[in-house]
DNA sequence: GGTGTAATCATTTTT
DNA sequence: TGATTACACC
């Protein structure tokens, strides 16, 4: 047991050795976070406080989860199969299947993946006859999974307008669609599973009895659904180990809920809160910049880096003139740092916004630098993989109706727009899945349905003996899916795909411990099962205690959930030695000894959709944050006076967060011009994000270290104010927190006007919405707005250009 | 039913 | 600017 412990930090030690009970870890950037949650699941079992059986540890991301278990199979010899390790949405689904009777699903359903969930919502609107103008497809979506993040089903949504009160009817037909062809979205997973456990008085008993342990990784990130999910698993006696950094919180706009942090506390009677401060990553100076930066925020639980590495060296700003300088210098500089004999993958390249990308991926290419780009298609997202996969779901669940429409007519079978019309009323005529409707349909329509209804059948009876892999190969073929793409020009990369999905099948079922050979549509236990088989319990299924859930998938069931629920790898020509490119937010949680973070500027980063209320450019901030202690040796931070974006040149100023940067760590690779200068001092009506939005007259990029103030601002402005008509320009006239204002002239027009709640508004950037609360007074009063299509915002009704508008 | 062109529209993203 | 999508057309 030494062994474990031995080179912990006294606060890593504090925090593993825990007592019995619930715990906040507080982790900062680079503090052996990860080490610490596998280090205390380790010594729980090896102490014998805990069979691995009665741990629960979940995580956001499968990568997270499988490191978790390669690490702690390197510390304990101990097979970790059996364990609950996984991703909310992964051990959701485990716990569904097991109980699928219970949560009301079939055995076999399918899981949506975001693509699917979209036209599965288009196809419901066409049915329905919803006008997809006002009712755009992803903005029902959205309003469907936030939701259900929230726990609300549709009778329990609350609606105050007809608009809201038709979202809610999209909604409950929605469910009901999904309910008839038995598949779930990703929210769903976690809200049924919820369900299940809130209304099962049996299964909630015993799967608190089971895990005592329960430990959650990034809990900064959980929205409200995974929080009372945890709550519930814990009920009254179990100790919840959290692991979070509310300075790492960057995903609120996925609904991601900090405040669980501090619920948690409180609600978890938390005695032992344990920070960990001390970073094993970043040399002094970048810390210092981190965490000076991220001391701007209020509202948080408050941390500090510390480093014994001493402070290395400062962080070099450079002002770059455009966006194609920017990328040039950047890419002499990582030349010049490779010559000294740095690998290429030991460099990243941050930017806030993925079209940052282009320009810098030209230049290096340019000079054949190799690089590769996070965040593209994943391999289960290709189309030639979607629709294999289609037919394996038809196999399995002939309802499924996103997977029947997208094969139905693929490859071509004749089945046109009018047939699928006709199958789709008759579907809804008798409240059915496609598939079930199509002896209802007639002509010649009804005979080329009946003829793929015929075909998917036989490949059911025709698979049922075979393994997963054989059962992929035979989809691939008998579908007529790798005969059409060989008549396709460029369809052999597609064919090669397919070929790997059969590959990928045999890994899964390999990794799986289901038996290479073992039929793909039967129940199998793992061959070295410790698995108890289920017993029924007067009409629960309810698994034994003491042992570990019975594997209660079949292969293909698995292998679908799985090409669900785990897209792939995201990183496209990975294994080669490269540069690294990537958005801020795929960053997190990786390490890089050089760190390059570009377009520091106004609008850009902050970005102007979040700068304008103050949570917005908190969460900014902390991205920033993120992107800082993402260095271990040496960063980078650069900014543009210009950059082109959507075709047209912006002139930038550059990033209020390079001023909160304390100046003593860092090094100005070019002169620093003073902000003042720029932002002050001028009776134009300068402001943030202004010269970001408005247009100096004529000039292109105009020449380098450009004296203080003068260029910009001046000429483009007027065009902006005139068509609203009352003075004002959008996006950034907002409230800006702490950070002061520039002082409009016509201030206080906008300050008077009088406002309520629940009062339709218009916003020239926003578009409608209404006020849902209102606060402050004079100068300070804030109003927050639902904007129909830009969610909710706070905005300071003295600066921002509200209309009100009739009911 | 596939192809070409016009119109549209652009944070961040895992499951 | 460039990527995606909708729709007209052959």
């Amino acid at each position: 047991m030494s062994d474990l412990l031995a080179n912990l930090n006294p606060e890593q030690l504090a925090a593993v050795t825990l007592p019995d009970e619930s715990a906040l870890i507080l982790a900062g950037a680079g503090s052996g976070k990860t080490r610490v949650l596998t280090t205390r699941i380790a010594w729980l079992i090896q102490t014998g406080q805990i069979s691995p059986n009665g741990v629960l540890a979940v995580t956001f991301t499968n990568k997270a989860a499988r490191e978790m278990v390669a690490r702690l199979e390197a510390m304990l010899p101990i097979n970790t199969r059996g364990m609950w390790i996984g991703t909310f949405h992964g051990l959701c689904n485990r716990m569904l299947r097991a109980h699928y009777r219970d949560a009301g699903l079939p055995q076999t359903f399918q899981i949506l993946d975001t693509a699917d969930q979209l036209s599965a919502v288009k196809r419901l609107m066409k049915g329905l006859n919803v006008d997809d103008e006002k009712y755009p497809p992803k903005n029902v979506v959205y309003f469907i999974n936030n939701a259900k993040e929230q726990g609300l089903r549709p009778a329990q949504v609350e609606a105050t307008d007809s608009f809201n009160r038709k979202l809610v009817e999209l909604y409950e037909a929605y469910d009901a669609q999904c309910q008839r062809e038995g598949v779930v979205d990703f929210a769903e997973l976690l809200l049924r599973c919820y369900e299940l456990l809130t209304m099962s008085a049996p299964l909630r008993a015993h799967y608190q009895n089971r895990f005592r342990h329960v430990l959650v990784d990034e809990f900064q990130d959980t929205n409200r659904l995974q929080y009372a999910w945890l709550k519930l698993l814990a009920g009254e006696h179990n100790a919840v180990f959290a692991v979070g950094d509310d300075d790492q919180s960057i995903y609120a706009f996925r609904g991601a809920n900090v405040g669980n942090m501090a619920d948690f506390e409180r609600e978890f009677r938390v005695r032992h809160l344990i920070k960990l401060e001390q970073n094993y990553r970043s040399h002094g100076f970048i810390l210092d910049a981190a965490n000076e930066l991220i001391s701007n925020n209020s509202r948080r639980l408050g941390k500090n880096l510390r480093t014994d590495a001493g402070h290395g060296e400062p962080v070099r700003v450079y002002e770059a003139a455009t966006d194609t300088q920017e990328a040039s210098f950047i890419v002499e500089e990582i030349r010049a740092l490779l010559n000294q004999g740095l690998s290429r993958s030991e460099v990243a390249i941050l930017y806030r916004s993925n079209a940052q990308s282009r320009v810098i991926e030209h230049t290096l290419v340019n000079v054949g630098l190799p690089y590769r780009v996070y965040g593209g298609l994943r391999f289960f997202e290709r189309q030639e993989v979607k629709h294999a996969l289609a037919y394996l779901r038809l196999i399995d669940n002939p309802n499924d109706d996103t997977a029947f429409v997208r094969v139905v007519n693929f490859p071509a079978r004749g089945i046109g727009a009018r047939s699928l019309e006709q199958l789709a009323d008759a579907a809804r005529l008798y409240q059915c899945s496609m598939a079930a409707a199509v002896p209802y349909t007639t002509g010649k329509a009804g005979s080329s349905l009946g003829a793929f209804v015929k075909l998917i059948e036989r490949m059911r009876a025709e698979t049922l003996p075979l393994s997963l892999p054989e059962t992929v190969e035979y989809v691939i073929r008998e579908s007529g899916l790798i005969a059409h793409y060989e008549t396709e020009r460029e369809g052999e990369d597609r064919i090669e795909n397919l070929r790997e999905l059969i590959n990928a099948a045999a890994a899964f079922v390999g990794e799986q411990g289901y038996g290479l050979n073992a039929p793909a549509r039967v129940i199998a236990m793992a061959p070295n099962a410790t698995d108890a088989p289920q017993i029924d319990v007067g009409g629960l299924q309810i698994l034994d205690a003491d042992t570990p859930v019975a594997d209660v998938m079949t292969p293909l069931s698995g292998f679908l959930s799985h090409a669900s629920l785990e897209a792939g790898d995201n990183q496209a020509q990975a294994g080669q030695d490269a540069i690294q490119l990537m958005t801020v937010h795929a960053a997190k949680g990786l390490e890089f000894t050089v760190v390059f973070i570009t377009g520091l500027e106004e609008g850009l980063f902050p970005h102007e959709n979040s700068a304008v209320d103050p949570d917005g450019l908190e969460e900014e901030r902390r991205l920033m944050y993120v992107a800082i202690t993402r260095a271990k040796e040496r960063l980078y931070i650069s900014f543009t006076q210009s950059r082109m974006l959507h075709g047209q040149t912006r002139y930038n100023v550059r990033s209020r967060f390079l001023e909160e940067l304390p100046e003593t760590s860092l090094k100005w690779l070019t002169p620093k011009a003073d902000a003042g200068a720029r932002w002050g001092g001028r009776s134009d009506n300068a402001g943030w994000g202004r010269d970001w939005f408005g247009r100096p007259g004529g000039d292109e990029a105009r020449g380098y270290g450009r004296g203080s103030g003068g260029g910009n601002g001046n000429g483009g402005g007027d065009r902006y104010v005139g068509s609203s008509g009352s003075g004002r320009r959008g996006a950034d006239d907002a409230y800006t927190g702490n950070t002061p204002l520039p002082a409009y002239a016509n201030k206080q027009r906008a300050a008077e006007t009088g406002f309520r709640v629940g009062q339709p508004v218009f916003h020239t950037k926003f578009g409608e919405g209404t006020i849902t609360a209102l606060e402050g007074a004079g100068d300070d009063a804030r109003a927050q707005v639902n904007f129909r299509r830009n969610g909710q915002k706070w905005l300071a009704l003295a600066v921002a250009k509200l209309q009100p508008i009739e009911d």
